[in-house]
DNA sequence: GCAATAACGAACAAATTTGTTAGTCTAAAA
DNA sequence: TTTTAGACTAACAAATTTGTTCGTTATTGC
């Protein structure tokens, strides 16, 4: 947990106060976190989808950066009616959706600048 | 020092070639960094203005970070001709001039969600 | 009845990041 | 000549993030 008045906290919070770009950037950063709202913009957006797209990743994290995520309202969880048991999808907000062309954005910066790799950003 | 084959540093890699994306925000994440990048290009260029911007940051650690913008060529040093001891200015390369406006899009989708505070960004 | 799939949660451990302590070097000011 | 300012580096410690182990609930397939 959170130690509240570590002097790393303080400076956290101390950042947010200086401008939002740094809370923007804290709700993004974090290993699993913009590629799951990249995936889930372009339909991977079911658990297991998303499991399947990023096979690296332990169910347990993806679980917790999924609720982490919705707990910075990028996106919801909304039940799938009619399937038994109840499937369950994640729906990016207006805020994940104005979130998405701006992570375009970066990638395009990055592979302006460090170019080379196959890009599977598109 | 980075463990290379942990478990963490091989998903990284995995993330780094998934998407330019992810490579971008590993070069932006980090405590004081992206504000740095901010405040460079507002035109606290030197080591002590940026003390003084950032005035819970320490020494060490202001160094430390801005070596790291430096290896991924945000920015460079570069010496003031003419003064003794000779001064240093921090100078945002072409790929650090291209991420403030994308730094500052993020600002403002900071401040278009989490609104209410004192927007310092401008 | 037994395994598999979908979706997770809690607690603990390993890795990584952030901050702290101590120290360097040069030159001008007091 | 002792202090002060500018610009840092190295090594260590504290805090935080990431990954792992174990467990849950419910239903369909074999």
């Amino acid at each position: 947990m959170r130690k509240e008045h570590s002097t790393n906290a303080m400076n956290e919070q101390f950042l947010f106060g200086v401008c939002e770009l740094n809370s923007a950037i804290a709700v993004i950063s974090g290993r699993w976190k913009s590629q799951i709202v990249y995936s889930v913009s372009r339909g991977y957006n079911r658990f297991h989808l998303l499991k399947r797209e990023l096979p690296n990743i332990s169910e347990q994290v993806l679980g917790r950066q999924l609720k982490e995520l919705e707990t910075h309202a990028i996106l919801v969880k909304k039940e799938i009616a009619g399937t038994v048991p109840i499937g369950i999808e994640y729906i990016l907000t207006n805020k994940g959706l104005d979130l998405v062309p701006i992570l375009e954005s970066l990638c395009n910066w990055g592979k302006t600048y460090e170019g080379k790799e196959i890009a599977a950003c598109r």
